[in-house]
DNA sequence: CTAACGGAGACTGCATGCAACAGGTGACCG
DNA sequence: CGGTCACCTGTTGCATGCAGTCTCCGTTAG
């Protein structure tokens, strides 16, 4: 109860909604389970009408399906649907981008960006899993900072609903890549990336911006491969037992 | 009670999404307002329960905000916001044209798409007030054919998002218009830019088709000037109470 | 042996009662 | 006369009871 989401000081809703979320995406529940409430109950520890938002909520993020005789069931994730949801995050991420350049970001204000920035330097050149870890904290910051500088609340909720598909995440894969080797070329190359994003906003490159973002989203996916190709490590990734990665017919 | 949104056979949740979405749209509250459930309820005819899953709803999308003691208000659209709002618009749509368009949609899939325009082009040269609700309905019909096109849900629920925003969705002002010179001239353009966006996708031309898009989705802006020079008119325009145009201080 | 019908269980959607918290107002004291 | 404290009202968040409906299983008739 020390580090969890589970801090008190919230509503019961929000209780409900981080802990269910948590609970989807760490494979508790097979997709196209129905989410009864009664059960969801007992096991949050909250009582039906906050559980009842939260799957609301959920259901709005997209996270859970409504069914046709009313109620809930986790929603299912093709390889085509994490695919086109990471990319529209880089067509988000990309749009604040160009957001942030276009409107002539101050260096000043970049000046948390390069923090992080150069935090990260400093971490993706050693090979412990702590340093993954706080590689992806620190990647989070980044791209919320990213978010931040755009000043587009609408954006910042679009990219909520795609941020919450299990893959489609800024750092989805990288701790279960510590253990790969392609991994620390891959934590370069997005370093190299952020640098150059950042170099773009501060010189109101906006074009030159969103297409690095897109870019550095695209990132993701070919994690996704390399993980696909190492059975033994996708267990291990958040959300994996929600998709269906059907390769063979494509 | 006959044509209205307050269908019955459906659940009362959504009747009161619904409803409470019209109502704010309507400038029937000033932004600030806090939405006390109790009101509401005598005003809706709901009971607080689905009421308040509404209100949770409707703040996911946008259009309210959460209150720090808790509660709801209806939240304030500056001309930033809705300019964003709009463009953010034109890029979700240029990705759905691009996405259309790199997976080489068949012409036969078109031909929904190319049918509306078609209709489109039967009502733009004329002057009636009738014809340019036509105009409205099919306009949001091509949008919504484009949308079903990308196959990809999040883009919808992320379009959801942004269209909900008052002046951003894809034909704001046109209504509006109609006793306005300007008007046809948009229209004319508009359909011409919807060709183009068929004859894009048909030709897999991804690039051409989102830059295209993105283009189409700024004339919503462009009439957001023009409405802004005629306040009479600008009145009669949904959701106008909800937004504060402090032109003066740009 | 199969198919259809009936009943029981479960689940959801909805309504309402209760308690806690915030905000405002009035009275009292300095 | 001003400031502060206490009370009161309004409002939200939460819990739970109730009714409608859907499904599944068992039984019975053909």
């Amino acid at each position: 109860m020390a580090a969890s989401a589970t801090d008190t000081a919230t509503s019961q809703m929000m209780r409900a909604q981080l802990r269910l979320r948590e609970l989807i995406l760490s494979g508790e529940f097979r997709h196209g389970d129905r989410m009864s409430e009664l059960p969801l109950v007992e096991r949050l520890g909250v009582s039906r009408t906050p559980l009842r938002l939260a799957l609301v909520k959920l259901e709005h993020e997209g996270l859970l399906q409504e069914l046709p005789g009313g109620g809930y069931a986790v929603r299912e994730f093709t390889i085509h649907d994490i695919a086109q949801a990471n990319e529209l995050r880089g067509v988000l991420e990309g749009t604040a981008a160009r957001f942030a350049a276009e409107r002539g970001t101050p260096r000043r204000a970049l000046r948390p960006m390069q923090r992080v920035s150069d935090q990260i330097a400093e971490v993706i050149y050693r090979a412990d899993y702590e340093s993954f870890e706080r590689y992806v904290a620190l990647n989070g910051r980044f791209h919320a900072e990213l978010v931040r500088l755009a000043e587009s609340p609408f954006l910042e909720r679009a990219l909520d609903i795609v941020t919450c598909v299990p893959f489609a995440s800024a750092s989805s894969f990288v701790l279960s890549e510590a253990e790969l080797p392609a991994s620390r070329e891959i934590l370069v190359i997005a370093h190299n990336q952020h640098l150059a994003l950042i170099d773009a906003i501060a010189g109101r490159e906006g074009a030159r911006a969103e297409n690095i973002a897109r870019e550095h989203a695209r990132l993701a996916l070919q994690n996704l491969q390399i993980v696909l190709r190492h059975r033994g490590v996708m267990a291990r990734v958040p959300g994996h037992s929600l998709t269906t990665f059907d390769v063979d017919e494509g």
